[in-house]
DNA sequence: GTATATTATGAAAGCGGTTTCAGAAACCGC
DNA sequence: GCGGTTTCTGAAACCGCTTTCATAATATAC
């Protein structure tokens, strides 16, 4: 009468199939080999109670969770859906599961989330702007593997990180607005202090302007935080003073939308008057009128890579320790091309 | 010499403290009253040896994972960031963590992905097009806690369900197309097959067009699937055919893009020669030119409510059975208005 | 002051798998 | 036909925690 609550164990499944449990691992695990007909015998069993294993008795026993863990600052943005996507491609493909948590909004902790404490992930994938370095040396030294991205790891420990070229990006497509495009003051929007896309961008920035022997004014490097928001308010702001510029690197797309609101509140024509450039070519950079000139990256291959560094470091081999994805611009009509 | 490779488990904390593992456990849970001396000490432990409880050990003797299983088709679109943001939010709240798992491209299966079998989680957030009737009622049959999102359970089922309100909020924004903006042709732009939030939504567009005694032309329904490419491939075959219209209700905002795409390169403009309208709200709605008019959806809600009632369901109590969130209409410029 | 109710603590039995170790059975060469 | 391998299978220990149950210590009632 009474209908079987609890699902059936390992147990169940040997007894159906007049076997030790010891053999039921066996069939499960494929470790040692197993007369065929036992295999199908037990294969009944399990199939007949719709047998599962546990995961948490295999963890414990295996010291393995086959989890992965990804900490990420926030969900927000439109990079962060390919980036997750990549990530659990390649983590399935391996048969690990995913485990996100995200590590609160108010800049880099040095804490891991709490649900992390180590434990139930065998490994961690950790974006740019959840720990600080701190952070990082502290949870390294407990001996967690893991692979940063977008962010560099500090004291030069070996920690896997892998990340975009920007440096080098930004400087081309800059210098494509001074040399193809005759621009001269060119207004920077940068990133949140502490960022490192933002500071490579801004680096390849002044290179830029540097080369060409164009000087770098204070009054054409504001804030734009990757946000629309604070990027539209800077150039409101900016509009509002008067200072005069023919072009605006966004530092992101984000940021572009932005931009091209504050702009046309101005009555000022993207590209005749201004031109405008961002970078990481999300989706929204085709639908921006005029579209938007930007920086492809490859987003969803961050994903993809760090996760295979972090399986090879679970696998007790060394991958690589710095992997740097490269970028590619993209020419549209914002910049008046 | 030998450094300590393994992890303290409870019983190094409880040597090291001078009690029995099972106060440990009994401080470390609140479970049992503890005298605070003891408890002092035992903390003292913890942190000394850096101490953290083995999640797998836990979920072994207590049958409890504290994991929240989230199943998705795939993880593509805008939405489905505000989405998780929102299911992640009440889940760390209440101690959960999150696990993530897409069902993989081709349509609904039957089988949950692979990594669920039902043991790595406490209970499961089923978004549509995962899962169809046969999937849900087998592991509703296995006892197996779940809620549904955009998703009604086969049979009448028991299984919670959240989603939005479709029908009425198309209703009224097609009639806005026909009362405000005179509007008589007006295309529409169908979901897939067998998505319930695409089904809905065209019969709010039917009431609308029947209420005001406008013929439903089976030549002004055709494939939009959410998809801008679709969309787009859409729209180019029915202005190749010269069908006649002056409004398209694109389906959702992503099919939008694909509509302004085709229009714009066919030298239409919008909403003077035809008024478009999209449904979600997603942030692009306001970067396209001109802004689009749609209906606002609370996703980030519905991850919120959904996961309330997943744990609501976990802790034996009984949640909506329907949830039906809100939409509102948002007049931009796309419409006429 | 003893008998009884009320604590705080410890010992030990699980939870459901994996894995070591030893034994049984089948195979081999001679 | 027998010792020695080689295979396959089972018994039992173990992974690290929770929880029941018993016990020692203390408080309460008479």
């Amino acid at each position: 009468m009474a209908s079987k609550i609890t699902a059936p164990t390992i147990d169940d499944v040997a007894r159906q199939a007049g076997v030790s449990i010891s053999t039921v691992s066996r069939v499960l695990n494929r470790t040692v080999p197993v007369s065929d007909e036992i295999v199908a015998k037990v294969q009944a069993a399990m199939r007949d109670l719709r047998y599962t294993p546990r995961a948490a008795a295999r963890t414990l026993a295996t010291a393995r969770t086959n989890t992965l863990g990804l900490v990420l600052a926030e969900l927000v943005g439109d990079f962060f859906s390919p980036l997750l996507h990549g990530i659990e491609s390649v983590a399935v493909q391996n048969g690990y599961d995913l485990l996100i948590s995200t590590a609160g909004r108010r800049g880099p902790h040095n804490q891991l989330p709490h649900s992390f404490d180590k434990h139930n992930a065998d490994g961690l994938l950790i974006f740019a702007g959840c720990l600080n370095d701190d952070g990082v040396r502290d949870i390294h030294s407990l001996g967690v593997p893991m692979v940063l991205l977008h962010q560099m790891p500090p004291d030069n420990l070996p920690i896997p990180c892998v990340t975009i070229e920007n440096k080098a990006a930004t400087r081309a497509l800059v210098e494509h607005l001074i040399v193809r495009h005759q621009r001269t003051r060119i207004l920077l929007l940068t990133g949140e202090p502490g960022n490192e896309d933002g500071y490579w961008r801004e680096m390849g920035y002044r290179e830029a302007l540097e080369r060409y022997n164009l000087p770098t004014r204070a009054e054409l490097i504001a804030p734009g935080h990757f946000d629309r928001r604070i990027a539209q308010a800077t150039m409101e702001r900016i509009l509002r003073e008067r200072i005069s510029f023919d072009a605006v690197f966004t530092g992101d797309d984000e940021a572009a939308v932005g931009v091209y609101a504050a702009l046309r509140a101005a009555s000022l024509r993207i590209p005749e008057d201004v031109a405008v450039v961002g970078f990481d070519d999300q989706s929204l950079a085709q639908v921006l009128q005029p579209a938007l000139t930007t920086v492809h990256v490859p987003i969803k291959q961050v994903g993809i890579q760090a996760t295979h560094s972090l399986i090879q470091l679970l696998q007790g081999k060394q991958p690589e320790a710095l992997t740097l994805l490269p970028t590619t611009m993209i020419l549209r009509s914002s910049c008046g091309c």
